[in-house]
DNA sequence: CTTGACCTTCCAGTTGCTGGAAACCTTATG
DNA sequence: CATAAGGTTTCCAGCAACTGGAAGGTCAAG
């Protein structure tokens, strides 16, 4: 199977399977005409790491994913810290956006929006920043 | 001043605030000795950008709203503008964090976590995925 | 005079791709 | 068989927004 195919089959872009050979997460072999050559595992293996980039998770965790699923005799306490760990960082970065989104939400609100140079947005952007008000 | 009080006032780094000049956004000026030099003002606008960075803005949006803040005719409605966008990507990212984060929550609390191999987490992602169940 | 704390520039790396150029291969059609 | 279209290859560059580090200049204190 070329590269093309399996781009259409995982959803993957072509560039994307192709990085990710370079970054050693596949080995597609070759033909004798250089074109890399996927099988159905390799496609699945894409699958997979579109899944698992799809909730988030880093190369990297994506990898020790992979590593562990092609491991029969893996602890799913490995595979459920991994999770775990990125659920955190999802919650922390929630969180994170929370706050902007409440602070954001409240100044658009106050900003009249029209011609006047007044504007609340600019005048807390400029003033000191207090943490406990 | 130079910039490690600069740094300390605004809680900037220096690296970033070196940064700051090389894409434009604050133009120092220099010592006889080349150490940059900067005024009260400087640190104004610079505690600015770290605000508004700290609001989740990009460097343009930063760019745009600090050219706003010093355009005395300005209109309220083009910073509103921006901060509608910007308020509105926030959300966006939200949603989907909130989606990663109920998939996950839902897998991590399925898979036992102990010595055995069985995951479902893992069960998940080498699924076909379907969009529509 | 030397030590140590600053400051300077420049280069490289981070994350995860994405775009584009130049060149080769394959397939379909005339 | 020639040619054109489309697929594939490699390599290089760039995005955002810094961050780290190296090599070297400067300054104030002892």
């Amino acid at each position: 199977m070329n590269i093309g195919d399996v781009a259409e089959r995982t959803g993957l872009p072509a560039k994307t399977i192709r990085y990710y050979e370079e970054i050693g997460l596949i080995h597609p072999l070759r033909g004798t005409n250089g074109y890399r050559s996927f099988t159905d595992a390799h496609v699945h293996k894409l699958a997979f790491l579109g899944r698992a980039r799809g909730l988030g998770f880093s190369i990297e965790e994506c990898r020790a994913l992979l590593a562990l699923y092609e491991d029969r005799g893996r602890a799913s306490a490995d595979v459920k810290r991994i999770a775990k760990t990125h659920l955190a960082g999802i919650e922390e970065k929630m969180k994170e956006l929370s706050a902007m989104r409440d602070t954001l939400a409240d100044l658009v609100e106050k900003c009249a929006g029209d011609h006047r140079p007044d504007c609340p947005i600019l005048k807390d952007l400029s003033e000191v920043g207090q943490d406990a008000p």
